[in-house]
DNA sequence: GATTGGTGTTAGTGGTAACTCATAAAGTTG
DNA sequence: CAACTTTATGAGTTACCACTAACACCAATC
């Protein structure tokens, strides 16, 4: 699965921003989950494994409890991206404002 | 429809990548779409339909032809978040590098 | 070691979104 | 104005993904 599909999911995003934080336990995630979105514990463990998968969370075992953090390098993807859409977008704006800027120095030169 | 699921169309995204750089006709997009993903002019119209209502396109029209650029502010909600969630798991990151910090100088004070 | 708690997995189902096909609308050209 | 170009829209179909239900697995507790 694409990270971008990976975030299209408001349940997974809603994890992420728990996990982000700090650690949580596959139940606490659960709870939350539940009393927000109202599905069940299957469903957000489904949630879970794909987060693990995608390399968006990490677990670490603790007794019968599976502890979930971020992993940031599920987002390198996005961020790549965005950013060189953002850098062609912006390099547009400079030679926009370029032009304007060369346009007032023309119309100084007119005047 | 969101905008993280906007992103989660790999024609949207690549028009989106196409129209950062420099405005383009539908006919265009629809050009080089159709040979990447097989898929028809009315498919990529349907497409560009929901870059613009989610503000992620502006057209300008030219005669028969519809052109497209860009709409920066359709990034914002997932900029936002996305920053929102670097900072949290920044300063964690922040407070894990203070605790290996006040653990060096703890060694050096041992020695 | 039986039972309970916590979590993950699998099979099957329903809803939604992306597609095609057909058609409309609006502009251009001969 | 008829033919053609360019783009958008609507109806109908298909594929996929998120969900539930049932079960499996492992650890803890009594």
């Amino acid at each position: 699965m694409n990270a971008f599909d990976v975030l299209s999911d408001p349940v997974r995003r809603r994890t992420l921003e728990l996990i982000s934080q700090k650690e949580h336990a596959s139940g606490e995630i659960v709870k939350v989950v539940e009393a927000e979105f109202g599905i069940s514990q299957s469903a957000v463990s489904q949630h879970l494994r794909i987060l693990r998968d995608t390399g968006f969370a990490k677990v670490r075992k603790d007794g019968a409890k599976r502890c979930y953090e971020i992993d940031p390098s599920g987002f390198d993807d996005v961020n790549d991206w965005l950013e060189l859409l953002q850098h062609f977008w912006a390099s547009k704006m400079e030679s926009l404002a370029t032009e304007i800027e060369s346009g007032k120095r023309s119309d100084k030169a007119l005047n």
